[in-house]
DNA sequence: AAATCTAACAACCGCCTCGGA
DNA sequence: TTCCGAGGCGGTTGTTAGATT
């Protein structure tokens, strides 16, 4: 048996919003509010539309200070180096761009950004995006040799790494100054393995399991299988070696950062 | 000019989490 | 403590406009 539908699909309007209905949402939004009720407000505002449909295009549409297309090269960076720490989280890498939505985040990253990094083979770091490795906990003597990608390189040898040695914050340069929850929000543990490859071979070269870490492994999977020795792959394995578990923190701040992301 | 392809983005779907009853 | 409903989220699909053949 299914689960309930959030309204009767039989009765809301599917499909693009007319600009009719932009303007009723709005106009009712910025009377009412949400009335803490998503689900009851089309019928309030006098709306064919599923509640879940009208959050959705005030978020992602209608609300103030959206901004659309034309992202500019630190965000770029930005959501490279975010995506690199905590995979597709993407609203909350949208928090960090102001006037982004998670929406519009993820469909620059899978139609554009990922594209770009595949063929340019340019990973941004933390700092192209404003961030400076504070303390180093535990990279300093790291290396590429650490990975033991001789025998895949898609497959990285994690178990030598311990979770109490992990601890990871980083800090936005658009955060200083805020009271973001602590770090547990992106907590990092070590669920994520990897399996080792018999033969090396891409047909059997074993997967990055799906890591809390947020290191993207489809997206490293990607790297690595369009060429495993190359320099996306390398520079991919300097970063998670430079960045993976160090405490970050905006360029020219000062070192008593306390709300840390 | 028509057909096809591609990129961009809007919208939907379904699962998960959380808070209140 | 359990249950249920609403909100939030990420993945996926649908639509459309522009480019290319």
């Amino acid at each position: 048996m299914g689960r309930a539908p959030c309204c009767d699909k039989a009765n809301v309007k599917r499909g693009p919003w007319s600009p009719e209905e932009d303007a009723t949402l709005k106009s009712y939004l910025e009377t009412h509010g949400t009335g803490g009720n998503w689900i009851s407000l089309p019928q309030k505002a006098g709306l064919k539309r599923c509640g879940k449909s009208c959050r959705l295009r005030w978020l992602n549409y209608l609300r103030p200070n959206i901004k659309h297309g034309g992202f500019t090269e630190e965000e770029d960076n930005i959501i490279c180096s975010l995506y690199s720490q905590m995979g597709s989280r993407w609203s909350l890498i949208a928090a960090q761009l102001p006037g982004r939505t998670d929406n519009d985040v993820k469909n620059y990253w899978n139609t554009k950004l990922k594209k770009k990094i595949l063929s340019s083979g340019a990973f941004p770091t933390l700092s192209d995006a404003g961030y400076e490795p504070v303390i180093s906990s535990t990279t300093q003597n790291w290396s590429q040799n650490h990975f033991h990608y001789s025998s895949f390189p898609g497959i990285v040898d994690m178990s030598e790494f311990h979770a109490s040695s992990m601890n990871s914050h980083i800090v936005s340069p658009s955060q200083e100054g805020s009271t973001m929850s602590d770090s547990s929000s992106l907590a990092m543990d070590y669920k994520g393995l990897s399996l080792p490859s018999t033969h090396g071979g891409p047909e059997d070269g074993g997967i990055l399991m799906d890591s809390e870490l947020g290191f993207p492994s489809d997206f490293v999977n990607d790297l690595l299988f369009q060429d495993r020795e190359s320099e996306v792959a390398a520079n991919c394995f300097q970063y998670f070696a430079d960045y993976g578990y160090v405490d970050m923190k905006p360029q020219g701040l000062n070192q008593g950062v306390t709300n840390q992301y």
